[in-house]
RNA sequence: GGCCCGUUCGUCUAGGGGUUAGGACGCAUCCCUUUCACGGAUGAAACACGGGUUCGAUUCCCGUACGGGCUACCA
C-alpha cells in the first residue's frame, strides 16, 4: 500500500526566508494538495550559534502571506507529532535514542577530538597532498576516539564528562546507490563520504541525524528539499540502512537551485536588484534591511505563480495559473533538473497579469491606503475612475500614485522635450481657443469634453495636437487616456492648469 | 583541486531518433490610436563542442568545455 502523503518544509531559523526556500515550500505545499496529504512545517534549530530572533515568527508569516500555510507545525497548531522544533523533541532523547543504537550496532561511534587536533589533521593531510582531507575509513586510525582507544579509556573519557560527538562510521569503499524522483539513479562511492558528526558536543543532533530521525517519527513520505543537500543524500542512506530503516525511508526529490540572474551563484540577498524575501526582513545583529515582493507591491498569487514556474512547468503552454491549478497539474517528473535564473522582468510582468485581473474596485480598495499617505481621499466613484484609467499603464497598485499624481497635485514643470519639439507659432492661439471652449462647457463628463475638444478643432480648422494638450494640462508626454482624465480632473482644475501652462509656455519655449 | 549534478533562443521552458525545433518574458517592426497604454500581427533569436551508435541524432552513449552544488561539532 502506497503511504499516505506527508511532507515537510523545514527550515533553520537563521534569518529571513529567502524566495529559494518559499519554492521549496511551494513545492512540497503542491505535492501535498495533489495528493490531499499533510504538509508540515518543522523549525531545525539544532544550531543554537546560528538561531536569530523572528527568524520563526518571519517564516510563519511568509508562508501565510504566500498563501501556502502548512496544516501541521510549528505556528499552524499542532498535530499528532508535537513538538515540531527540533530543539524541543531534543529534550525527549529522541535522536540520542537513535544515535546510541547506531553505537549499540557497531555503525557509529565516539570521537574526542577537540577542534585543534581536528584542524591539526586536515593540516597534515593537505601537507602531505591529500585532495580531500576528512574524517573517514583512514584518518580516524590516527585520531581518539572509541575505535582506536581502549575501551576501558573511552570509558573513564565519557564518565569524566570529556567532550565528544557522535560519528557515523562510513565503510571504506562500497558504492552507494539511491533514487531520485528528480534526477534518477545516483551512485557514490562512499569513499568520497566523511564520518560525519551526528550528535554534536553540546548534545545537539546535527542535521543529518535529526532530519532522519524525524522524517521517520513523523512517517514523512517525500523528503523534498534543494539541491544543495544532494552531496549528503548518501549520508543519510547509509543512517536509514543501519538503522534498519531503508524501507520506510522518504523518497528523496531534489530540487533544481533558482540562481542569480546576473553574476553567478545562486540567488544572493546583498547583489540582488530586486527583492529576494517575500517579506521585508531585518536581520536584528545588523539591521541591513531588506524589502521583500509583498512591499515592492506583488500579489501573493503572482508570487508564488512565479516561483513554480521556476523549475517546473505543466506541459502545455498555460503559465498563469492559482494555487489550485497548479497544485491538480503539479508532479516532480515535470520538475527540472537544472538550476534557473530569475528573470525580474518577467515577474514584473506576472504580477501584471494579475492586476489586470482586478476590478476597479479592488484595485481602488488597495490603493486607498495609499493615496491617504499621501493625504488625498477621496470619494468612491472618483477612487474608481482613477484606477480604471491607470491601471492599464502599470504593473504595481504601487505605481498608481506616480502614475496619475498630476491629477491630484500641480506638476512642477513641463515636459520641454516634447514642447520644443512640437511648439509653433501658431500654438498659442490654438490652445488658448480649447481654453475658452473649455471655459463655456457646463456638463462635465468624458463625452462632452471630447465633443468640445472636436468642436474647437472645428473652429480652429484641423486637427489639435494632443500630446501638447496632454502636457499643458497634466506636464508628461505620456499618461492615461486624455479626456477620461481631463473628465476626472474636473473643470476648474483643467482650466486653470490650462490657463498656467499657455502662459509658462509663452514665455518660455521657442517657437518653431 | 576532488566528488556529485546539470547544459534547447539573452532569460524561463516545451519537445524528443526523421519537427518549418513550439510557447512565454524581453527586444524590433507594423496595425489599432489625433495623446498614452492595453491589445493584435509579424520578425530577429537556441539544441555547447568533439567522437561514437544508427539509414538518420538536437534527442541515446562516451569524452571535452562550460555552469552549479558540496567539500564544518552550518543547515
Amino acid at each position: 500500500m502506497e503511504k499516505r502523503v506527508r511532507v515537510r518544509f523545514a527550515p533553520s531559523p537563521t534569518g529571513g526566508l529567502h524566495m529559494g526556500g518559499v519554492r521549496t515550500a511551494l513545492f512540497n505545499y503542491l505535492f501535498a494538495k495533489k495528493h490531499n496529504g499533510d504538509f508540515i512545517l518543522r523549525i531545525e534549530d539544532t544550531d543554537q550559534t546560528r538561531f536569530v530572533a523572528g527568524a520563526e515568527q518571519y517564516i510563519i508569516d511568509a508562508l501565510t502571506w504566500c498563501g501556502i500555510a502548512p496544516n501541521e507545525g510549528v505556528g499552524f497548531g499542532d498535530g499528532p507529532h508535537a513538538p515540531y522544533r527540533q530543539s524541543e523533541r531534543k529534550a525527549t532523547g529522541i535522536y540520542k535514542n537513535y544515535a546510541d543504537r547506531l553505537i549499540a550496532s557497531g555503525h557509529a561511534y565516539y570521537a574526542f577530538d577537540t577542534s585543534e587536533e581536528l584542524e591539526d589533521m586536515r593540516k597534515r593531510l593537505e601537507a602531505a597532498k591529500v585532495v580531500a582531507p576528512q574524517y573517514n575509513a583512514v584518518t580516524r586510525q590516527n585520531m581518539r576516539n572509541s575505535l582506536t582507544l581502549p575501551e576501558d579509556e573511552v570509558k573513564r573519557l565519557i564518565e569524566s564528562g570529556a567532550p565528544y560527538v557522535v560519528r557515523l562510521k562510513v565503510p571504506r569503499n562500497e558504492e552507494i546507490r539511491f533514487q531520485d524522483i528528480i534526477r534518477g539513479w545516483v551512485t557514490v562511492n562512499s569513499s568520497q563520504v566523511d564520518d560525519k558528526v551526528l550528535l554534536k558536543s553540546d548534545g545537539m543532533p546535527t542535521y543529518h541525524l535529526a532530519h532522519i530521525v524525524d522524517d521517520i517519527e513523523m512517517q514523512i513520505s517525500h523528503a523534498v528539499r534543494g539541491e544543495e543537500w544532494l552531496p549528503s543524500a548518501p549520508a543519510h542512506i547509509l543512517i536509514y540502512r543501519y538503522l534498519g530503516l531503508e524501507n520506510d525511508m522518504p523518497k528523496l526529490a531534489h530540487l533544481p537551485l533558482i540562481l542569480n540572474p546576473d553574476g553567478h551563484g545562486k540567488i544572493s540577498k546583498r547583489e540582488a536588484r530586486f527583492p529576494v524575501f517575500p517579506l521585508s526582513w531585518e536581520d536584528p545583529r545588523d539591521h541591513v534591511p531588506y524589502g521583500g515582493y509583498r512591499e515592492a507591491g506583488y500579489y501573493p498569487e503572482a508570487f508564488v505563480n512565479i516561483l513554480a514556474l521556476l523549475g517546473w512547468n505543466p506541459g502545455d503552454n498555460k503559465e498563469i495559473m492559482s494555487l489550485e491549478e497548479m497544485a491538480a497539474l503539479f508532479e516532480f517528473e515535470r520538475v527540472s533538473k537544472s538550476g534557473a535564473k530569475f528573470d525580474p522582468e518577467k515577474a514584473k510582468w506576472f504580477n501584471q497579469q494579475y492586476l489586470k485581473s482586478k476590478t476597479d474596485g479592488e484595485l481602488a480598495e488597495s490603493f486607498r491606503p495609499l493615496l491617504k499617505e499621501k493625504g488625498y481621499e477621496p470619494d468612491d466613484a472618483f477612487l474608481k475612475e482613477y484606477c480604471r484609467l491607470v491601471k492599464e499603464k502599470v504593473q504595481f497598485v504601487n505605481d498608481f500614485w506616480a502614475q496619475g499624481r498630476f491629477i491630484f497635485e500641480e506638476p512642477e514643470k513641463l515636459d520641454e522635450a516634447v514642447l520644443n519639439k512640437k511648439w509653433k507659432d501658431t500654438s498659442a492661439a490654438t490652445f488658448t481657443l480649447v481654453l475658452n471652449k473649455f471655459k463655456e462647457l457646463t456638463t462635465w463628463d468624458i463625452p462632452s469634453v471630447t465633443a468640445c475638444f472636436h468642436e474647437a478643432e472645428a473652429v480652429n480648422g484641423g486637427k489639435i495636437d494632443m500630446q501638447l494638450l496632454r502636457v499643458l494640462v497634466t506636464g508628461a508626454s505620456g499618461g492615461p487616456q486624455l479626456f477620461d482624465t481631463i473628465a476626472l480632473m474636473g473643470k476648474e482644475k483643467v482650466v486653470a492648469r490650462l490657463e498656467k501652462g499657455l502662459k509658462w509656455v509663452v514665455a518660455n519655449i521657442e517657437k518653431k
